[in-house]
DNA sequence: TACGCAATATTGTATGACAAAATAGTATGC
DNA sequence: GCATACTATTTTGTCATACAATATTGCGTA
């Protein structure tokens, strides 16, 4: 009797296989051999099965009966969808960030916002974009709406891929950092109304000049 | 050698485990013990963890390591924010069903609130609000917003024992009755705007009076 | 009664089995 | 040469069993 080679809990093989999913390691529509993942996470087969019930579950797999589990790809009309949800949520979390904020708090995305408007000022857009990323998770969190912030975790994972793009679109840059000031003014101004309105025209900006690039991938 | 007993399928098991939490029959903080489960849904223990993990995604089930799952517990305060989301959700959908309802749809709807509005007068309240979580499904369908369309399924599932309470709260039946032809309307008329604006009214109400409510379950 | 320890129950994970279905590969007929 | 039918292989869906890790329970003792 050799020992039983214990390998990683369910939660972690759900945390690497997401991240996997989620930057792009995966590719859409791949096929996740139930028994490749396995070996690759070092996890048994009833445990990567566990794990890809939670990821269809949370809209980043796709399973089909007897043809296996993929990648779930995420169109160009679904992006919108789901950036037009993410819009409403993070309405609801602008508002309560600006209700509930610390000062603490505030002082943080005041910096935040500093150090985006540098990296803007030295034309260095993907840092600008992982700042921008920044600011709307730290948002969620000073709203303290678990709720919102659940489910806008979920669907930020679903399309990764097309924040970016939002961002480098030609002459986006500029207009985003005022709108991100706006946000941030309005929070520190504990108004939430502003910052709900605010919120709501920076998002339904995003959402235009996404809708205006129909050649997605 | 004996035939193996193949029991249900995991989709089975999980409609019908989700059925008994959403439906009452499995209480809050209710103990979920595998291998009850296993035996009364006829299935493997293999096959109620993963359903188990599916329902936990959802956020209908709570499992704690080494602890076990159990039917999770929506407090009030949660109760409210689901529902402020739900309000935000709701929005969209209204805003797209007036946009791309179809004629026959229309007809659906409106003959769904004459059937309400006979309950109301006959004082079926019961009925009522069965009409009342139809239309709003309808209407969820009219939408064609499959994003916020799956998020409000869960979401509902999530916060039924609520539902109820509301429309049953003294008073809150005919203002909801007003609300509910409100909104209808609006989406006849093809106004995404009016029925966005008569879908926030309405469930602003509905929020108010949960809100006050604070002598829930 | 309170505490500590042993007995029990339950979960987390792995393995191996096998039927069902899909997919790939091969032979056959035209 | 190509379409078709049949067979082999792969993969999934489900089960049973095993066992270590941990939680819970119950009991005996101070």
């Amino acid at each position: 009797m050799e020992m039983q080679s214990q390998g990683y809990t369910e939660d972690e093989c759900y945390r690497k296989l997401r991240t996997a999913i989620v930057d792009g390691t995966l590719m859409p529509a791949q096929r996740l051999v139930e028994m490749d993942l396995a070996r690759w996470l070092g996890a048994s087969r009833a445990t990567v099965r566990t794990v890809l019930a939670r990821l269809e579950q949370e809209g980043l797999v796709e399973r089909e009966r007897y043809r296996g589990a993929r990648v779930r790809h995420v169109s160009h009309e679904e992006a919108v969808e789901i950036l037009e949800v993410r819009m409403a949520l993070e309405c609801i979390i602008a508002r309560y960030a600006a209700e509930r904020a610390t000062d603490d708090e505030i002082d943080k995305i005041e910096e935040l916002l500093g150090w985006m408007r540098e990296k803007f000022e030295e034309g260095d857009l993907v840092s600008y974009s992982e700042g921008n990323a920044r600011l709307h998770r730290t948002i969620a969190e000073m709203s303290r709406h678990s709720t919102a912030r659940r489910l806008l975790d979920t669907l930020n994972s679903q399309n990764v891929r097309y924040q970016y793009r939002t961002i480098l679109a030609p002459g986006r840059s500029h207009p985003s950092l005022l709108e991100h000031t706006a946000i941030v003014q309005a929070i520190a101004g504990r108004d939430a109304d502003a910052a709900e309105q605010a919120m709501r025209k920076h998002l339904s900006h995003v959402c235009d000049t996404l809708r205006k690039m129909r050649s997605g991938p």
